[in-house]
RNA sequence: GGGCCGUUAGCUCAGCUGGUAGAGCAGCAGACUCUUAAUCUGCGGGUCGCAGGUUCGAUCCCUGCACGGCUCACCA
C-alpha cells in the first residue's frame, strides 16, 4: 500500500477476480481469437422466415441476463441493435451452461445457434456453443436509465453508445448526412480535395486562430479557420469544381452551437454565382434531409421544417425592414445609418464605436439583432454589406453590397456562400481594409494572404463558392439540441 | 467572463429545520426450464466532488476551488 492505488469498486475487484479464474483455467478471454460471424441482429429479425431452425453465428454484448434456473436468455447487443439468445443445459452440455452463467453484463461474446421464436413471440438465438471473446472488467451503467449525467456522456462516449440506442442512431444518421452531400457533390463533378490545416496565415474567415510550432521548421503555425483560400487556389489551378469536408478550428468560447473543431464543407463552382449556390444549397440539404430522416420534412425540437426548395429568398435590408421595421434603403451615407443606429439601441449591438462603423456594419448589426433569430423556415438572406464580406464580388450597381448569402434555419446560420472576389486589385484592397479593421482592435479581422492574391493574378474565373456547417446541419436532421450531441468526442476541459 | 443549478454506492436517484446516509438497478449467495425493466429470499457495497470555515457535531450552513449543465455575453 506504499504506492497510490487506484480505488477499484467491489464490482471490479469480483470481475478481476472472475478474470484471474478463468485465465487460470485456460480460457483467458483476452487472448487472440478470431470469430466467425455470419450475421447481425436486425438481420436475423428482419429475414425470420427464411432464417428460422438456419444456424447462425452471432457475437456482441451482453446488456441483461435473465437466468431463471435451468434456462436462461441474454439480450445480446451488436451494431444493429439487440437479439435475444436462450440458453440451457441441452443446447451447451450442463458443464458449459453452468460456466456461462457466471459471465458477467457488459461482456462481450460470441454466440452460434439456430434461429427460433420463444413462446411469447420474440425472435432469438437457440445457443449451441458459446464463447467469452473480451471481459468487461468494468460493470455498465444502469440498464433501464441508461447513462445520464451529461458528464460522463460526453467523456465517455463509448458508454453513451453502448447504453443509449439513440446516440448510435444520431451518429449513423451523421455518416449518412456527409455520404449524401459527398454522393451529391461527386455526381455533379465535383472532384473532392484536401488542403492544409496547418498554416502560416489562418484567413478566409472572422475568427481567432489556434496557434501551434513546428519544430522542423522552427516556425509558428495556426489550425485552419477556414478551407477558403486554399479551394479557390484550385479553381485558379483549373479543378473547376472542388470541394473538402473537413475540419476548421476557431478559438473562441464553447456552447451549444459551437465547438473549438467542427466540421465544414467548403464547395467551389467555377462559372457560377451565388445564385447557383442557392439551388446547391437547397438541393444538398433536401438530399440530406431524405437520406436521413426519408422526409425533407424534419421535426427539430418541436417545430417542423421543411428542407425542400425553394426556400425563402429575402434581402438583408428586407428582412431589417419586416423584422426591425428600420427602412435602410433611403439611408445615404454612414452619418445617417449612425443615427438610425442611435435611434434604434443598436449601438451597444455594434462591435467597434459607433463612429467608426459604416452604414453596412449598422445594417448587419439591425439584421442580427431583429431579423436573425426569427428565420425559423430555412430561409436565404441575400445581399451583404462589402465592409463584413472581403472575399466576396460587389452588387452590380452598388458597391457597398456583395452577392452574398446566408441561409438561416431555426434563427442559426447554417450556410455562407458568395460570388466570389476574383479582382485581385480589389481582393489586395479588402485585405487592408481588413488590416485597418485589426488595428481597430478587431482580431478576429481577415489576415492578409498574399500567395491567395498572387493566385487571383494568374485568374479565377468567376466562381459561386459556399460553406455549410455540417455539425448544424446534422442537429436540424437529428432533432439534437447541442452541437456536443452530433460530435462523437466533444472538446472538454480535462477533470483534474 | 457573468448569473442560476448540479456533483451522495458501479449506474439512476431520495435524503425535512445540522445529529456522519437510503431505494431501485447492478453485485454476491440461494430458488426457479419461455424470460424480456423477469420474479422471490438473504447479504455485502459510501473519504456524500476537493479544501477551508462556523458549530459540541456538517452530505446539509458559509467561503474558495474543480468539473459539468442551462443561460447571458462573446462568437458569421
Amino acid at each position: 500500500m506504499e504506492e497510490a492505488e487506484i480505488a477499484l469498486s467491489e464490482q471490479q475487484l469480483v470481475r478481476r477476480e472472475k478474470l484471474l479464474k478463468l485465465q487460470a483455467e485456460g480460457r483467458d478471454p483476452f487472448a487472440a481469437v478470431r470469430w466467425n460471424h455470419s450475421h447481425h441482429s436486425s438481420f436475423i429479425k428482419q429475414n425470420f422466415e427464411a432464417l428460422e431452425n438456419q444456424d447462425v453465428s452471432i457475437a456482441g454484448r451482453i446488456m441483461s441476463f435473465r437466468d431463471i434456473g435451468k434456462a436462461s436468455f441474454i439480450d445480446l447487443q451488436d451494431k444493429e441493435g439487440r437479439i435475444q439468445v436462450y440458453l440451457n443445459a441441452e443446447g451447451l452440455g450442463a458443464e458449459e451452461y453452468a460456466h456461462v452463467k457466471s459471465w458477467d453484463m457488459g461482456d462481450i461474446i460470441g454466440v452460434e445457434g439456430y434461429v427460433f421464436k420463444t413462446r411469447r413471440g420474440e425472435i432469438s438465438v437457440h445457443a449451441k456453443r458459446m464463447e467469452l471473446l473480451t471481459k468487461a472488467l468494468e460493470p455498465l451503467p444502469e440498464k433501464y436509465h441508461g447513462l445520464r449525467d451529461p458528464e460522463q456522456r460526453y467523456r465517455r462516449r463509448y458508454l453513451d453508445l453502448v447504453m443509449n440506442s439513440q446516440v448510435m442512431e444520431t451518429f449513423k444518421k451523421r455518416t449518412i448526412i456527409i455520404k449524401a452531400f459527398r454522393d451529391y457533390l461527386d455526381n455533379v463533378g465535383y472532384l473532392e480535395v484536401e488542403t492544409p490545416v496547418l498554416s502560416t496565415i489562418a484567413s478566409g474567415a472572422a475568427a481567432r486562430p489556434f496557434v501551434t510550432k513546428s519544430n522542423a521548421l522552427n516556425l509558428q503555425l495556426y489550425l485552419r479557420i477556414a478551407t477558403e483560400l486554399y479551394l479557390k487556389r484550385c479553381i485558379v489551378g483549373g479543378m473547376e469544381r472542388v470541394y473538402e469536408i473537413g475540419k476548421n478550428f476557431r478559438n473562441e468560447g464553447i456552447d451549444i452551437r459551437h465547438n473549438p473543431e467542427f466540421t465544414m464543407i467548403e464547395l467551389y463552382q467555377a462559372y457560377a454565382d451565388y445564385n447557383d449556390m442557392m439551388e446547391l444549397c437547397e438541393n444538398l440539404c433536401a438530399s440530406a434531409a431524405l437520406k436521413a430522416c426519408g422526409s425533407t420534412k424534419v421535426n427539430y425540437q418541436g417545430t417542423e421544417l421543411e428542407f425542400a426548395a425553394p426556400w425563402r429568398r429575402l434581402s438583408m435590408m428586407d428582412a431589417v425592414r419586416e423584422y426591425g421595421k428600420i427602412d435602410f434603403s433611403s439611408v445615404k451615407n454612414d452619418e445617417e445609418a449612425r443615427e438610425l443606429a442611435k435611434k434604434h439601441g443598436l449601438v451597444e449591438e455594434l462591435k467597434k464605436k459607433l463612429e467608426d462603423c459604416s452604414k453596412g456594419d449598422i445594417l448587419n448589426a439591425a439584421f442580427e439583432k431583429f431579423a436573425e433569430k426569427e428565420l425559423i423556415q430555412p430561409t436565404f438572406i441575400l445581399d451583404y454589406p462589402a465592409d463584413i464580406s472581403p472575399l466576396t464580388k460587389q452588387k452590380p450597381g452598388d458597391p457597398s453590397m456583395t452577392e452574398r448569402f446566408e441561409a438561416f434555419v431555426y434563427g442559426r446560420e447554417l450556410a455562407n456562400a458568395y460570388s466570389e472576389l476574383n479582382d485581385p486589385i480589389v481582393q489586395m484592397d479588402r485585405f487592408n481594409q481588413q488590416a485597418k479593421e485589426r488595428e481597430l482592435g478587431d482580431d478576429e479581422a481577415y489576415m492578409l494572404d498574399e500567395d491567395f492574391v498572387s493566385s487571383l493574378e494568374v485568374g479565377m474565373p468567376p466562381t459561386g463558392g459556399m460553406g455549410i456547417g455540417m455539425d448544424r446541419l446534422i442537429m436540424f436532421l437529428t432533432d439534437s439540441y447541442s452541437i456536443r450531441d452530433v460530435i462523437l468526442f466533444p472538446t472538454m476541459k480535462p477533470v483534474q
